[in-house]
DNA sequence: GGTGCGTTCCAAAACGTTTTGGATCCTACC
DNA sequence: GGTAGGATCCAAAACGTTTTGGAACGCACC
């Protein structure tokens, strides 16, 4: 027999399929005796509940959507097993399954996005990599679909249920040991492309500079398009070649720090003697390399369960939940202290003062 | 209004649903004008089928599964975002969307493929990390399923469609590559698991040692369990500090490989002038670190796209087809030429003549 | 005028499930 | 003996779609 079905196991059991079908839900409706014969009966040929005639009737499918970006040049989401692993986990916990939904180059993304809404596919989305102001957020607003974001929007940020990285304090914690380590001359190499991940990082830094309050420190940026990989050794090769080389460069990510890393092997400058550098994502990589970067571990994986539960929870309560409390969940970095960063060097110029650095700006 | 149905279109245009339906599917038995007309409406009221009433009638649910395995040491499949997105791509193209099946540690991966079968949540199923016999492969050719692999069972090659990395052919030209460069005294370092990736990488190499016949060959094998990252150091670290140490390490996997460097720096053995190392996957990692490892190139990606590809054409064309002449394709990986091997070193002893290397045994 | 055919439309059934609103029978109680 | 109420079951409707098997109409042809 091919799948069998609700009738299948009314006819064998001479039950009605009302019965057979309260019997497995276990309703007291049904005498206790029976409720064991059909569940006995079911387990017996196998009886799996098709999902589609279960999904018609409830509404529900059943499924967690995910949009994945399929970028224009090729590039891979180095974080995308380990956010996909930690989603399975949190879904499969409370019997959902995930739906990945690939937009195409050609359509935009936002026309998957209605297709998934409107197509009852998905019970609630999960989106990743939000701009600092995003149409899709506003699209699902509208629409009142339950979603969470990995990341929070500039804008508004109590509208929605979000888990985001607190990559502000990491920046301002990386400043503040670098301060500590003696260093006043630092660089940021970051990405040209309005992220909110990257806005929040820059802030951060900056806050904990002024925080300081000290002339003495100064800071130079580079900001390269963030899939333009040339571009960015440029950059990286620029900065590290000039005159005015800082003694502490922090990074955007862990892929930025790599390349600082490499450039600054390629021009013969020691790390962490000459220079330190810290990055952001704890990339397998920055364990491998020598030195081995020092960087911020994000718990992806923990923060994607978070995203499932969070949005489980506007699924199976209140959806209009999301438009009175939304819930919000910062994440904690860790700091993974390697080796890439050190005391700051003395500088050529034996001026031994503090203010004295003349070749500041 | 919530979500526009055929009935909405219907009632609207003041037609059957019966019409509605045929005109957007494009059937000639309404007139051209209706259409026209039918197709207007529908796009201004943003109408999208419910994918549940469609796949209850067609039979069809519009998506290819994927089992996620979840490891009891929550491991990390450094590859899963690279398969999901070629994946993804590959199915995009053909319409269909991608589910991804999580099975939870408590529960066995057959439960679940069970579930997903018999549920008919999806058309074809993509199951990947085959074992050498494995019982996924059984169940669903029992069952009839369409479903596909990446990587091949070692018993019955011909029974399913597969894709896979022709592992025993990289592994071979890695060895000769090796031996042409003069080394004679190699290690295989790989894993402890009957993953049968391993089996066609490791035959491939005993096949290639075997065509030079050449009795001044030797190969030092180590294996150690896949997750126990301890384990493996320390038999490298033996491997390395021995005596009789190999001049060429060909490693099962990247992970591998960068363990054995950074064992090599550990015991200060100079990569490559002193020893080879040559890995497989082309992890991120395997380009930063110091020397860059020589490695090869999967295609991880271009093997999902195939993989979607070939499970489609079973699910559209006639699904016995796979038990016919089912599809096999095997991906060629490329050598990628870094830094981590090199001639081999001359011995200590300067004996000079050929098959005079008294260390072995 | 009847026949046949092509065009255009539609009512109804079917997919498999859950839920609603009873129906039937039995027991207990007055 | 009649009735209330509980226990157990079920027929039918509903979810939204596709497909089957016509129906209705107009036109051309003999």
């Amino acid at each position: 027999m091919a799948r069998p079905t609700l009738r299948h196991l009314a006819e064998e059991l001479d039950l009605s399929i009302t019965t057979v079908s309260r019997g497995l839900a276990g309703y007291s409706d049904v005498a206790a005796a029976t409720r064991v014969r059909i569940r006995e009966t079911a387990a017996r040929v196998g009886y799996v509940p098709n999902s589609a005639g279960q999904s018609l009737v409830t509404g529900r499918s059943g499924f967690v959507g995910l949009l994945l970006p399929l970028r224009d040049p090729p590039v891979i989401d180095p974080f995308l097993g380990e956010f996909l692993t930690g989603l399975g986990e949190g879904l499969v916990a409370r019997g959902r399954d995930l739906f990945l939904a690939t937009a195409q180059a050609s359509q935009s993304e936002m026309e998957v996005l209605q297709r998934v809404v409107e197509s009852g596919r998905a019970d609630g989305l999960v989106l990743t990599r939000v701009a600092e102001s995003d149409a899709r957020v506003e699209y699902l607003l509208d629409k009142g679909f339950p979603f969470v974001t990995h990341g929070r929007t500039i804008d508004e940020n109590l509208r929605h249920c979000w888990v985001d990285t607190d990559g502000a304090d990491a920046f301002a914690r990386a400043f503040d040991i670098l301060y500590s380590d003696g260093h006043r001359d630092f660089a940021l190499v970051s990405i040209d492309e309005p992220q909110s991940f990257r806005r929040f990082r820059e802030d951060g830094l900056r806050r904990a500079i002024a925080a300081r309050n000290d002339p003495a420190v100064s800071l130079q940026q580079r900001r390269t398009p963030r899939f333009d990989q040339q571009a960015r050794t440029q950059a990286i090769y620029d900065l590290l070649s000039n005159d005015e080389r800082p003694t502490a460069v922090l990074a955007l990510t862990d892929e930025i720090a790599l390349t600082v890393l490499e450039q600054a092997a390629e021009l013969d400058i020691a790390v962490p003697d000459e220079l330190s550098v810290i990055g952001f994502d704890n990339l397998p990589a920055s364990a491998w390399v020598t030195p081995a970067l020092t960087t911020f571990d994000q718990h992806i994986r923990d923060t994607a369960v978070g995203l499932a539960d969070q949005l489980l929870d506007l699924i199976d309560g209140n959806a209009s939940n999301s438009a009175l409390s939304p819930s919000h969940r910062l994440i904690h970095p860790d700091l993974i202290q390697r080796a890439s960063h050190g005391p700051a060097p003395r500088r050529h110029k034996e001026s031994g003062g503090e203010g004295n650095r003349d070749f500041m700006s």
